[in-house]
DNA sequence: ACAAAAGTGTTTACTCTACACCCATGG
DNA sequence: CCATGGGTGTAGAGTAAACACTTTTGT
């Protein structure tokens, strides 16, 4: 953000006034629930104007000294307890008027949103409930009209959540150390949609890649064969990074 | 980016400061000198501290009332004149620190840069010397150390370019409205380097894909047999996007 | 024995790659 | 007539999609 170089505005006495703002980090933050096959989001109630008794995604205004990366953290830490996430920065809104406390009466202070998207364990996501704020997973398609820009933003979260899912392997940021196949592809089954792939497809070529170690273990849920477990090896990943590598 | 719930940060008492923000816009403009075969970054001289004397991405403060994406386009309207370019937001940088001018004297103002990255046709980009800065065209390998997170910028939106060519139609915002295969593979091969595909089956996929409409129209540049001159067919492409559709 | 889930294999159709080769023009 | 760039075709390897089949468990 280097000033500019005409002197016309870069000039102190430039006639041309700035903005000022105040930048907010909002997520989207994903959760697989397994057990019944949902993609959830995290939404939190609002009890304060603008959009008052509106659920929104979770945010927070950025501090001094604070980088947007801690900012992000800060409101995941402060609305879930989680152990294994994925987290990345998503896009900038910062048009004007995109929060209604930006009137010319409220010193022109212009509202920014740094969107981050995360994706955490529904397993081990506690919910911290602080008695005032409510706090909810909604299932994706449930999801209802959210405070300010916020359905557009999840919207774009979750395109970026279909993207990654398929060319990076955020799905072992989320899934417990070791895994079946199964747990694997019902993941990608409910984030992407049944008949993204043929499960025995699925398992051939990811077993192909040569990224997924067989730990010998095995597990029996019920009745069935029971199923290796598996353990993802980053090492073995490295080589593919950057590579246009599909898992689909 | 809505306020937070927890009354701790919310409440207009709280204790914990909020950061105030000017923010920046810094693009990295890129052009394909088809003459030569290069891939070419804009950059302008600084003439302020900090960083007076070193190279920096075109970039300027957001002002009040000006959308992002508006002053983005505003920083290049102001460094050249150009008709064709395709432009997209990059990534923001926002830790505290990036940028010297963040002092604890200078009412603790923090400097965020909303980066964002610009396509445009090299031969009908005038640069816009006004006798003051100094503005060039440098070769992407021959890019020298800039001020300051800039060369991080520049590669964040060197990989943002290469990705979007290949998934996306973006070369034809690009290229003069008729063109030959030839001028289109010339200007991947200068973004992508050498050995992305071969000629021929480059020119067969993507001739298969369907929206290059040939025009009838032949050219003849000095030896050799004349080529087809194509158009891109934006109305043939719409049910492709969205698709991981490949390009190389 | 049977259902359920895991895991293997096979067939068929494409797609990718690396070439070889023909075509039309300027010098 | 030959160098130059445009354009076509093809063989062989590899990949993708659909689906049939076997294995191992719980009930």
């Amino acid at each position: 953000m280097s000033a500019k170089l005409h002197r016309t505005s870069d000039h102190p006495l430039s006639p041309v006034p700035l903005a000022d703002f105040k930048v907010g980090v909002d997520n989207v933050i994903f959760s697989v629930d397994t057990q019944q096959n949902r993609l959830m989001v995290l939404v939190v109630m609002r009890h304060d104007e603008p959009f008052a008794g509106y659920w929104s995604l979770p945010g927070t205004l950025v501090r001094q000294g604070e980088s947007l990366e801690a900012a992000a953290y800060r409101v995941l830490a402060e609305k879930i307890r989680v152990n294994t996430l994925y987290l990345e920065q998503l896009y900038t809104f910062g048009g004007p008027d995109r929060d209604p406390r930006e009137s010319p009466q409220a010193f022109n202070v212009r509202y920014l949103s740094v969107s981050h998207f995360a994706l955490v364990r529904f397993e081990d996501a506690e919910l911290i409930a602080d008695g005032v704020s409510g706090i909810a997973w909604y299932p994706l398609a449930q999801v209802p009209q959210l405070a300010f820009d916020h359905n557009e933003i999840l919207t774009y979260g979750y395109r970026r959540l279909r993207n990654k899912l398929e060319y990076s392997p955020i799905a072992f940021d989320v899934l417990p150390e070791v895994f079946t196949l199964g747990d694997l592809y019902q993941l990608y089954v409910t984030v992407l949609g049944e008949g993204f792939s043929d499960y025995s497809n699925f398992r051939a070529r990811l077993l192909k890649l040569g990224f997924l170690q067989d730990t010998g273990q095995k597990t029996s849920r019920g009745a069935g064969r029971p199923a290796s477990l598996y353990r993802f090896d980053a090492a073995a990943f490295e080589p593919l990074k950057e590579k246009a590598m599909v898992f689909i």
